[in-house]
DNA sequence: GCGACAAACACGGA
DNA sequence: CTCCGTGTTTGTCG
């Protein structure tokens, strides 16, 4: 569940606490969140520092100092948590240890993955290579955005969501992004006006700054293990079935959409 | 419309009329139907005698004495007739002409395919190489046509329909086959009853040579110019919306299925 | 609820 | 009414 507010503020805090840290242990108990066999992992990461981290799209990429990556994607949710010596978490499927006897855990609460690509690699790495800008990149302008659109024949919502096309959103913050922009998820692009796309250009851009700006979701952890501050409270319609649409007063649905399920006010939200 | 009954029929008098015969001349009025340059095409060609020929699916492949093939394919319907010396009909997009002054004419009325391949590029071409063996073949037993639905989710028709997966069916007998099996084009195919196979493969095999046996349907010509004896009076279902089926008095649909049309008794035929 | 892949399906062009 | 390529949607698996 965590989508770009939540790992772009993990990104920045691992910046800013693990900058120059050396790695002097990797642990791992679950070896099928790896791309290479555990001594391959080894060999690649042991010994080097940690230059920078940065996001693509949901993905944490670690820049070490030999050009080798660490790639984390935290499928569906999970803890990536910084720890001072000592004071690691005992529960985790992936330790990453420090000289200084510092590190972090990473639990996956179901699919997560831990990738090790050099830099040359990563060009060429399914998983990452075509993982669109995301909402916070500078590039991410409405032209860009609206670009995506044209020539376009399917439903909206599939679109917001494809990591190919906008990195980064994931069917969480998705909901209230579309109500704010009364546009449902299975609306045409055809149908969809200009106004609308600007609707939703900005809400995207605003409703994910919004939970960045508070630290991210509150049932989610940052890398201090402290939980966010946008809290469920916050949610217009995400997650609120059966409750009050808060502009209209019509009832919210939870209903499929494709493979997912989506949250709407029906009246506001017109296919 | 000409589908396996039609183009066996044709493949079959070809054999019979055209055997050793040596092409002198190939005309061409329409070059987008050809895979080659005409000049490529006729050096392939021209001097070389026809070995045999054999259909491929609803292809013709005329085979020649120096490794090449002739492929045509109807496309949606069309005229491959042959010619007595001074006979030959005049509207054509092709014309093959013999030494000794016969030769065949093909007149498509659609999109139809004039192509020639080596014996080794036939391996490879996509347009052919893919196409599985049809009902007529001996090789079309019940175990081989069931198993074509192991492990498939999607409906009954697509599958029937495709080359890949059975040569030489299109949207035209296919209509009474699944009619006379009580079977719906849009039925899941996990949903269908091994009786409901059974008579399915009985009815494709027994249908098609039924309308081989007369000829081919009445509307097509034959090699020698001659229409089939399978007239539209033998339709249970298919192109006869509104009447009445014959079994239940029920009213024949013409529905939507997929890209293209069935006919059926909704009574009959149930998904 | 994620991401990768494959299967099934829809559509347009020749 | 054909075949084909492409894009889209759906399902499954880890």
């Amino acid at each position: 569940m965590a989508e770009l507010p939540e790992i772009y503020n993990i990104c920045k805090q691992m910046n800013e606490v693990l900058k120059e840290k050396v790695i002097s242990a990797v642990e791992v108990k679950q070896e099928k969140c790896l791309n290479l066999p555990v001594e391959d992992m080894l060999s690649r990461l042991l010994h080097n520092k940690i230059q920078s981290v940065a996001n693509k799209g949901k993905w944490i990429v670690v820049k070490l100092s030999n050009n080798e990556n660490m790639l984390i994607s935290l499928g569906m949710g999970g803890d990536l948590l910084y720890f001072e010596p000592d004071k690691a978490m005992t529960e985790y499927q992936i330790k990453v240890l420090f000289a200084d006897q510092s590190g972090f855990t990473i639990k996956f609460w179901w699919f997560g993955k831990f990738h090790i690509w050099a830099d040359e690699e990563l060009l060429a790495e399914k998983s990452v290579k075509d993982i669109a800008i995301d909402p916070f990149d500078e590039k991410f302008s409405y032209e860009h955005f609206r670009g995506l659109f044209h020539g376009k024949k399917g439903k909206v919502k599939p679109v917001l969501l494809d990591q190919k096309k906008i990195g980064g959103i994931g069917n969480m913050y998705i909901h209230d992004i579309l109500f704010k922009s009364k546009i449902h998820p299975d609306k045409k692009i055809s149908e969809i006006t200009e106004a609308d796309f600007e609707a939703l250009y900005q809400n995207i851009v605003s409703n994910l700054k919004e939970a960045y700006s508070k630290g991210g979701f509150s049932y989610e952890k940052d890398f201090k293990n402290q939980n966010g501050g946008y809290s469920t409270d916050e949610f217009l319609v995400g997650y609120r079935e059966g409750k009050e649409c808060p502009v209209c007063g019509g009832i919210i649905e939870q209903i499929k959409t494709g493979g997912n399920s989506s949250y709407i006010c029906p009246k506001c939200q017109r296919i």
